[in-house]
DNA sequence: CGCTGAGTTGAAGTATTTCAAAAGCTGTGG
DNA sequence: CCACAGCTTTTGAAATACTTCAACTCAGCG
């Protein structure tokens, strides 16, 4: 097994699961069916590939990503638990994307067959998809703004509080801090920026008493405000924007 | 009226109608009873608006933006006919994104619980839809992609085969050239330049005889695989890709 | 104890932006 | 029909944000 993720033994409940609350119990069920446990790393799709299943992440974090001939990487989006992904492209059987594991977990991989059917017999998943595709294609768009309009800062400032709020969608976090199980590299490949770079804007937060970064991507905010200013967005509105009601 | 677009009096069937194709004129008759007329530049929803509607594009073309407080704009995307646009965030009740018209136009605009009612009854609208859907999330995660790790050649050659494509899915275009009803300043905001840039980018690749470009926007490719090379992709592919399946 | 991968920092290079000015087109009103 | 206003495109020059390269530190691990 790939141990890269358990150096600090953390357990797949460590991740939230705030997305599998919703689920009824007995829906819950018919998804652990399908599950199926991965290791960080782990490639699960590559682009181009024959797909036609849905995947549903039980716990743990899957990246989505798209490279190009030259070997770069953008990392297009992060699913976490509760979230569903489609890989498929616009002719429903290759797969547009890749799939990999960004750490330990566990995903329901439902062929689409037998997904259709799950959404026809319960309203309340077909109801769930609808606002988590929503949530999906708000949370890309605000990514894809900054992307194209926003400096290195708006963009870590921005990345930083969407992962804030997609681990906590309560905004009421028990504890001060936060962790985000990616590297420096990654969330340049996530937010287009050189780990480099990454690395002095991090830095400068810091120095400016913004917030703090230790051991490895262990986050906490210390002027809320300002970081909110930065990145441009007002955390409860992009509450509102990104996650899905009911949760 | 406005008249900004009209000075070449293309009427609306210069526009392509490809989405339309597939879809059974009973239902296109359902459709047609919601359809509203736009005029170019015509804002027709703000990102934060009161909006639980389904737009589905008959004619011209919608832009999908997003605005920073700076002013700074984003085109998310452009809504091409036979496109669906849903632009409700993750509440289901609100806007995540500006809504306006391109060029004049046609839209079918279908409150939420009609468009349920109707994906009910069709089947085949129902199919379509996953498809357009996957369309959407595959081109914009080309985009994404581009956008993060693509210099500025690559965007434009980029966004100019994406265009190429959408506007005829056959590949098998009837002229050699084809008009995008966009300016150069626009199309900066779509693939994240300056209008400066995009200029000098072009300028660089009509310089190489790789395309040419005529009267606002009128492009005809000459070296089809040298662009391709440059945008680092394969148009076939790129069609499989982000062109729903039947089109 | 030496290896590996992640993070940090400085210096140099480069792609893109910004600023500014001018030219081209299009529609408008005299 | 001409002159003018307004917008788009074009081009040059200067500024800048970010990347690349390279060297070094640090922590965890075999």
């Amino acid at each position: 097994m790939n141990t890269s993720l358990s150096k600090k033994a953390r357990s797949p409940t460590d991740y939230p699961t705030q997305g599998a609350g919703p689920l009824a119990s007995d829906l819950r069920y018919l998804l652990d069916r399908h599950a199926r446990p991965f290791d960080a790393k782990k490639l699960l799709l590559l682009q181009g590939d024959e797909s036609s299943a849905v995947i549903y992440v039980i716990d743990g974090w899957l990246a989505l990503t798209k490279s190009l001939e030259n070997g770069e990487k953008q990392i297009i989006d992060f699913a976490l638990p509760g979230d569903i992904v489609d890989p498929s492209a616009a002719d429903g059987t290759t797969a547009a994307i890749n799939v990999q594991a960004q750490t330990d977990g566990n995903a329901a991989v439902v062929p689409r067959a037998t997904w259709e059917e799950l959404l026809r017999s319960w309203p309340r998943l077909y109801e769930l998809t609808q606002n988590a595709e929503a949530a999906t294609l708000a949370r890309r768009a605000e990514r894809m703004l900054r992307l194209g309009k926003g400096t290195a800062e708006m963009r870590v400032a921005y990345a930083l509080i969407e992962f804030c709020i997609r681990l906590d969608p309560t905004l009421k976090r028990s504890t001060p801090g936060f962790h985000i199980p990616i590297t420096q590299q990654q969330l340049g490949d996530f937010i287009g920026l050189s780990s480099v770079h990454v690395c002095r804007t991090l830095r400068r937060l810091v120095r400016n008493e913004i917030l703090s970064v230790e051991d490895h991507m262990d986050i906490q905010f210390h002027e809320k405000e300002a970081l909110a200013r930065i990145a441009g967005i007002a955390p409860a509105d992009l509450r509102r924007e990104i996650i899905p009601d009911g949760k």
